[in-house]
RNA sequence: UUAGAUAUACUUAUGGUUGCGUAAAAGAAAUUUUAUGAGGAAAGUCCGAGCACCACAGAGUAAGAGUGACGGCUAACGGCCGCCGGGAGCAAUCCUAGGGAAAGUGCAACAGAGAUAUACCGCAUAAGUGAAAACUUAUGUAAGGGUGGAAAGGCACAGAUAAGAGCGUGCCAAAAAUAUAGGUAACUAUGUUUUUAUGUAAACCCCACUCGGUGCAAGUUAAGGGGCGUUAUAAAACUACUCGUAAGUCCCAAUACAACGCAUGAGCAUAUUGGUAACAAUGUGCCUAGAUAGAUAACCAUAUAACACAGAACUCGGCUUAUGUGUAUCUAAUUAA
RNA sequence: GCAGAUAUAGUUUAAUGGUAGAAUGUGGGCUUCCCAAGCCUAAAAUACGGGUUCGAUUCCCGUUAUCUGCU
């Protein structure tokens, strides 16, 4: 899991990054993000109600940051401050799923380091 | 066996790899170690409390809102337990906002002669017209007809009568008063007397009882403190000192998207006693989430029904709704012995 | 988290407890050489589940969905 300090936390971060980030699309993610002066990768999720009640949200943020972590560990992303958007329909993605959709967008965009 | 009713229990455990929140300890620090970490509904926010602020000397009345058989339980309740009345079901059992319609007002479509009193057809008498059949008018009549959720208690009988009717008699039903018996009481059973009054108060209303308002996004803590010494200046004053304001500079403490509120409580577990029960009393033991983009996860193995519904956000007591599996007891029907 | 409001044809909206009414859209027909406009006509709804009442869109209770406000 994601520990605190890689975590997105202020209101003013979530904003300046909706402003300033660049936009990829999937069918069920949408991901933005912005380079950082900071050495550490920053993460944030923003999952609505519309996806369904308080438990579903809990359990799609947790498979996102159990994703991300894994990721990070094995040095696989740039450093850049990220947040990623939960679309309707995410609520029905097995693990395996949302760990593609995840992948596509960041191959998609160049993230990966090599 | 099938269908149904009620009550009740659990709703994960162990291990592996990688990890998260909180607390404590160690360390100069990075960090490490240990402990601990969502529910039966955490949900809906429908009731009732604590707690905080606002209003108020204190209390009462009006308005408004809610509740409504009786007895008990509870901190309190619109909740629970017991019991009574009413309703549903073959039954087990379940449901029940269950005071007042004889204080007043309103409403009751369509149908029907007539809707809270009524004469359309019918029955009878009298008068008139007519050869007669019959018709018209007046009076009496609720037995018969059809309508409706409801037609003024119901059924039977004979008599009285011009024709008829609770007008009378017998049986039955309901309401009120009263007596006896049972029950703490609501009420029940039986007898006597009187009465037969449409329904609707989840329409207005009357009676009795309860309620000040807002909700932790309540609310509390502040927008600096100190030193240096230079310059300028409103006002005052004869002038000066002093004080104040603005600018400069240094140090400290912060910076609200923060901290407190915020986790020992009408607490939990267990045993005994009292009570039909809800519940209460006493003894013993325990301290058990506290976040703020918001912690329980990811991948596996074994057992298992645990694969369902579902995530604390100030805290409790209920109610309602969603939902997986098991157990016990009871009822009805069918089949077999 | 707390507080509040609403739900009627596909859409926008009426209805005092008594046969759910309009507009617009949709389908069919007429008109036209064809289309549009116009005319005629048909179908189509009280969010869901209970209760009170002779009778409920309306009154009461619960559920669901949508919307709004409060750092």
């Amino acid at each position: 899991m994601l520990k605190k300090e890689n975590r997105l936390t202020k209101r003013k971060e979530f904003g300046y990054i909706y402003k300033k980030g660049k936009n990829a699309y999937s069918k069920f993610l949408m991901l933005v993000y912005v380079p950082t002066k900071l050495k550490k990768i920053r993460v944030g999720f923003s999952i609505s109600k519309k996806i369904g009640k308080a438990h579903t949200r809990n359990l799609v943020k947790r498979r996102l940051r159990a994703i991300i972590f894994e990721l990070i560990k094995n040095n696989k992303l740039k450093t850049n401050n990220y947040i990623f958007i939960a679309n309707v329909g995410i609520d029905n993605l097995s693990f395996e799923e949302l760990k593609n959709q995840v992948m596509y967008l960041i191959t998609k965009e160049n993230l990966v380091n090599e």
